[in-house]
DNA sequence: TTGAAACTGTTACAATATAACATTACATTC
DNA sequence: GAATGTAATGTTATATTGTAACAGTTTCAA
């Protein structure tokens, strides 16, 4: 998806849901949406620091926090750097393929926990609210 | 399991191994391994420093890599922290419930994906060396 | 017993993330 | 359109987490 649709949709998402969408949260979901590969929140700060005078760390945290918390991109947790969301829906899990060779992420569409593994928490009375699957290995291209 | 029996387990696996556990690396195993709740690397470092003179953050690191390499202990990516294996066996994944009340963490010994799962990863031919599931929200205790 | 590999010591620093408080912009109501 | 409360931003400083680089020591096996 083309970084111009990914901010159509956040668009549209906001207004119709009265969340702002300001320009420094557009510019880091920018940013995210046009990256190949998960950026660090550093990453991030250098790119925004191209557009505007020295921004500042707690300014991109806050973009990114308002982003993950509305799910617009996600949070790779192994590698600390964030992806734009491909979604297009809410969703309480995810799953990513990390390739360790090219550095490269893919989501796993499969929004749902197992079903053995969501008996099991269950089971111990484990109110769940939010989980995240990451998968290391070698992707297709990096395979000798 | 007590602290006592993981740190002999331990043992036994390094020597019929040819591993060498040394005292550092006991320590700090025996220090996650008390520990109700996982720690952090400096949390680590600070109850070493009850019984060594000013142990440094490298040789907190170099122990918890090795405890890592062997499966000893896993980090919790999203807490930045360190828990001990209760699993006696070797694994390529885990699952985690995390407690954002408590804190607490309890490991699913489920260690298998999802055949749905397991199949996406097969079609893209991506070769898998590790995966890791953290599922976050309230344990049973922590509930009203 | 000696040579290679693994482990440890030490110093410095890089990378990631947050606290605290002041200021500005925005939307609502009077 | 002025007053007010909330959300967003600016600014400075600092906390937390993790590595690099190189020297010295221990261990084990040939």
């Amino acid at each position: 998806m083309s970084t111009n649709k990914v901010i159509k949709e956040v668009e549209v998402y906001c207004r119709e849901h009265g969340i702002r969408f300001t320009d420094q949260r557009r510019m880091a979901l920018e940013i995210i949406a046009s990256s190949k590969k998960p950026l660090g929140a550093y990453d991030v700060l250098a790119e925004m620091g191209k557009e505007v005078e020295n921004p500042k760390p707690t300014t991109v945290y806050r973009a990114l926090d308002f982003l993950l918390e509305h799910a617009f991109i996600h949070k790779i947790e192994s590698l600390n750097a964030f992806v734009v969301c491909h979604a297009g829906h809410s969703h309480e899990g995810s799953q990513f393929m990390v390739c360790d060779d090219c550095g490269k992420v893919e989501e796993v569409h499969l929004c749902h926990l197992p079903k053995d593994l969501k008996k099991k928490i269950d089971d111990t009375g484990f109110q769940l609210t939010r989980w995240n699957t990451e998968i290391h290995g070698t992707c297709n291209r990096c395979q000798p």
